[in-house]
RNA sequence: GGGCGGUUAGCUCAGCGGUAGAGCAUCUGCCUUACACGCAGGGGGCCACAGGUUCGAAUCCUGUACCGCCCA
């Protein structure tokens, strides 16, 4: 019984049970003993143990799927090792924000009762990711998952910063950091988003200590001035010149503060004279270091007002600046206020305004990190694709400036130090003792957790088993690509190089591909908060996850950015289809026994599918090799629908019918299966399910596709000569169906053909492939000969080595078949005329590479055959 | 302010030195027993603009405009 597939292919009934195969197979888990293959391994970007799959996290992970199924198949060790991010503040977030619900707080808890409680939701909710990549069809090896909070990458988190701290690269110490007064924590400079806000520069006058005018100063943060330790102006301003060195009372507050002279004040800004306020400006900090100032802290942890702040104290940041302003303009010491254009930092967990707030941290000195993981990136030991990425890189590395680590969150990696209660004395190591080394008294933990993107930094080590040493690591590291979004260039892919480098003392990977970002309809980033996304699991739903695979390839070409509607996965669907379909049309004529797959070259038709599978099969490598994924899926669409389905499997359905001469249909059969195993190993990285289910289909397989191999092209199968010959047969096809199409004759009826060539190349082709030609364009009886005379009433085209006559007796407006081949003749003479102006040019003869001249004469040479054959027919339907 | 990317058919995008391609949409025929998620045929573009380089530019260079992203 031949086999019976459903007419449309159905994704819903096939994908989970493949997925499940594979996974009872155990195909997803990689043995690293003993093997001869080479290693080729991707460490995937854990993404948050909050998140839920987006559309972003489905671009990604199908790349990686694409690259890891191709070395896979390729006959690679392939390693994709999966794992999620602890992902501390939205983690913490999300938790606390459950407490919230039961009335709870995370402080009213306890810290060890919140940690139990947030591991609790973990390993409750925080496998929904993992569950959802396998619904992308994602071939990790799940039994490597790690998280970043395993024992294991704790280890290594110690291990490192402990390394560090020894080594001086980590300190801890009082600065200014940028602070989420609702996190509570403090944030590094990337976590920072700044956006362009409208806001005011309030001109506020500090009068002279003696009664005189003072100094006005401008500040777009007048709240602050209750910190103000000074007035700074710049020393060569001689508007100012006076006033350096007296003493200036800040208004309300009526504290007496210095007037001081620096040379980083700004002259064209505001009104030249600037407060000082140490402890809430980074600039202002650093002033007052240098100027010997002490910092004056006016707020809280919640960005409230402080003791410090006194009448204003324990009102918000906003209140006491209303409240200020008003006290200002009362006591007329508020001069005037401008609008003002200005950046304003927020937390880019909560987007709450960022506050810089001066506390004590601890942070990486990253210059020394920096220089060798610009070196890697320089000497192309790690490349980026596309390479423009490499100058974002080498911009924020010249400009590193020092990464603050601790976060004040419960959630995270604890930080391995500990202060001695009795002398003060800084404990940093592994397993901290009870007591301080120096005296003996009780050591006092650090309460502080590390940065999430610390333990992310090591990701493609720690995951491999460091620092305890394991076959992972030394077969895999350094691993070979890393696929990620520009977004976390700085946060991630920077970092995981300086880690690398440093402890082990290799680059972590070698490629990074960096994909482009996916946008709406309208070209806007997705986001809840705008409701424009559009979900995967949808998605995969309504089109199946090869759809989707599929169609976001065939979107994202060169790294460029994809905007994205719904509609856009009929694309994938649609092919998905045909190749079903292809699929089923064979096997309904394939004998149980299957048609063996040892391709015939011996009928024109099986040489030519032969020959162009070739061709595919190596584009489709190359472009995989040079991460060109819209490239090879584009390809293998063309080959696919275009040559294989409208052309190859149209030629053959003569030969395999029932009726057919048993060794030609065999011979059919045979190169069909051949081409379509083919077709399956090619496409299998973009569809993997279909691809698998139709491979389960075909008889005399053995295995499963996932594990089978990759098409390597032989060139001794390619074959120019019948490409040549195919493609001039598809030009007389296609002339027959034109003017079929053109004069209305229904597709039933067949047609006669007479042509008129006296090219040996067509006489060939027509003589040895005539009856293909007849199967395609339906023609009945078909003549050729250099001499052919037009016959009566007859519809005509041409091709530059032929003309072609279809006798359409009653069917034929001779004025109107007149004009259709004068306007023809109008177009190509056009051509002609500027192909003949562009070779009777001199310089372009003599300058133009010789393969150029030549073929452009070739193509004046097919023109003007097109219109002298044109023109004799305009002339023949006058006569 | 600096950097990067984009501007090609109605829409979404390829092409990146030899006079333009795809998918969708559109128009005309077709249920031609694999597929209407389909088949066959057609129409549609001075490749944002201005200069330059070149025998030749959508493609390289310079500038302008607009859109987007990143950094300050």
């Amino acid at each position: 019984m031949p086999i019976e597939l459903e007419k449309a292919y159905n994704p819903k009934a096939v994908e989970d049970t493949i997925y499940s195969a594979w996974s009872r197979e155990d195909l997803f888990r990689v043995d690293n003993s003993g093997s001869a293959k080479s290693p080729y391994c991707i460490v995937i970007p854990p993404p948050n143990v909050t998140g839920r799959l987006h559309m972003g996290h489905a671009l990604n992970n199908t790349l990686q799927d694409i690259l890891i199924r191709w070395r896979r198949l390729a006959g690679d060790l392939a390693l994709w090792l999966p794992g999620t991010d602890h992902a501390g503040i939205a983690t913490q977030n999300v938790v606390e924000k459950e407490l919230a619900k039961e009335g709870k707080s995370r402080e009213a808890l306890g810290r060890e009762a919140f940690e139990k409680r947030v591991w609790a939701w973990k390993d409750e909710y925080g496998n929904a990711i993992i569950e959802q990549l396998k619904r992308l069809g994602a071939s990790c090896d799940w039994s490597r998952t790690r998280f970043t909070l395993d024992p294991g990458l704790n280890r290594a988190v110690r291990e490192v910063f402990v390394g560090l701290y020894r080594k001086g690269l980590i300190y801890r110490g009082d600065y200014i950091v940028n602070w989420c007064p609702r996190c509570q924590t403090a944030l590094s400079d990337i976590e920072v988003e700044y956006q362009e806000t409208q806001g005011k520069l309030w001109h506020i006058r500090y009068p002279s200590a003696d009664g005189g005018p003072g100094v006005v100063v401008a500040t777009t943060r007048p709240e602050t001035m209750l910190g103000d330790v000074a007035v700074a102006v710049h020393p060569e301003d001689e508007r100012y010149s006076a006033l350096v060195g007296s003493t200036v009372v800040l208004p309300v507050v009526e504290r007496q503060i210095p007037v001081i002279a620096d040379g980083f004040v700004d002259r064209a800004f505001g009104t030249g004279a600037v407060k000082i306020t140490p402890a809430h400006d980074p600039n202002d900090f650093e002033a007052g270091r240098r100027n010997g100032l002490t910092p004056l802290n006016v707020m809280n942890p919640d960005a409230t007002i402080n003791a410090a702040g006194g009448q204003f104290a324990g009102q918000t940041r906003e209140a006491c600046r209303k409240n200020l302003v008003a006290m200002l303009e009362e006591s007329q010491l508020l001069v005037k206020i401008e609008d003002h254009q200005n950046s304003v930092g927020h937390c880019y967990r909560c987007d709450t305004v960022v506050e810089p707030y001066l506390s004590r941290q601890w942070f990486v000195k990253m210059k020394d990190l920096a220089e060798p993981a610009m070196r890697v990136v320089r000497e192309k030991k790690v490349e980026f694709v596309p390479p423009r990425w490499e100058k974002l890189y080498f911009d924020w590395m010249e400009n590193i400036k020092d990464w603050c680590i601790s976060r004040q969150l419960w959630w995270g990696h604890r930080i391995p130090a500990a202060v001695c209660s009795g002398c003060g004395e800084l404990t940093v190591e592994q397993e901290l003792p009870d007591k301080c080394a120096a005296c003996g008294g009780a050591l006092v933990p650090d309460p502080d957790v590390l940065d999430t993107w610390f333990s992310s930094a090591l990701w493609p080590f720690s995951t491999l088993g460091w620092p305890q040493g394991a076959k992972d690591l030394d077969v895999f590291y350094p691993t070979s690509t890393l696929v990620t979004d520009r977004g976390i260039i700085f946060f991630w892919v920077a970092r995981m190089i300086m880690a690398g480098l440093e402890f082990m003392g290799r680059e972590p990977f070698r490629h990074v591909y960096i994909h482009g970002t996916i946008l709406d309809h309208l070209g806007r980033k997705m986001s809840k908060s705008l409701g424009n996304g559009i979900d995967p699991l949808e998605v995969i739903d309504e089109y199946g996850a090869d759809a989707m695979r599929f169609s976001l390839m065939m979107l994202s070409a060169g790294g460029q950015d994809i905007k994205l509607s719904k509609d856009k996965f009929e694309m994938g669907r649609n092919f998905a289809n045909k190749l079903w379909n292809a699929a089923r049309f064979l096997l309904m004529n394939v004998p149980d026994t299957g048609a063996g797959s040892e391709p015939s070259t011996q009928e024109f038709a099986d040489r030519w599918i032969v020959s162009r599978f070739q061709a595919v099969a190596a584009s489709t490598t190359r472009a995989l090799e040079e991460f060109d994924f819209h490239a090879a899926v584009t390809g293998l669409y063309e080959f696919t629908w275009n040559e294989f389905c409208d052309w190859y499997v149209e030629f053959i359905k003569p030969r395999i019918r029932e009726e057919a001469e048993p060794a030609t249909r065999a011979q059919a059969l045979a190169t069909a299966q051949y081409v379509l195993t083919g077709i399956l190993r090619l496409l299998h990285p973009f569809m993997p399910f279909v691809t698998e289910e139709i491979w389960g289909h075909l008889p005399g397989r053995k295995g499963r596709l996932m594990t089978d191999n990759w098409p390597v092209a032989d060139a001794a199968l390619r074959c120019e000569e019948t490409e040549r010959e195919m493609e001039l047969l598809q030009k007389l096809v296609r002339s027959i169906r034109t003017i079929r199409s053109e004069m209305n004759v229904k597709p039933s009826q067949q047609v006669t053909v007479r042509v008129k060539t006296e090219a040996p190349q067509a006489a060939r082709v027509l003589e040895r492939h005539g009856e293909l030609l007849k199967g395609l364009a339906r023609v009945a009886d078909l003549a050729f000969a250099p001499d052919m005379a037009q016959p009566p009433q007859a519809a005509s085209d041409v091709v530059a080595e032929a003309a072609v006559y279809v006798p359409l007796a009653g069917l034929i407006d001779i004025a109107r078949e007149r004009e259709r081949l004068a306007r023809d003749l109008g177009k190509q003479q056009k051509d002609l005329e500027g192909m003949a102006r562009k070779l009777a040019n001199e310089k372009f003869v003599a300058n133009a590479p010789a393969e150029i001249v030549a073929a452009e004469q070739a193509k004046r040479e097919r023109l003007s055959a097109i219109c002298g054959r044109l023109e004799r027919l305009i002339a023949s339907l006058d006569a």
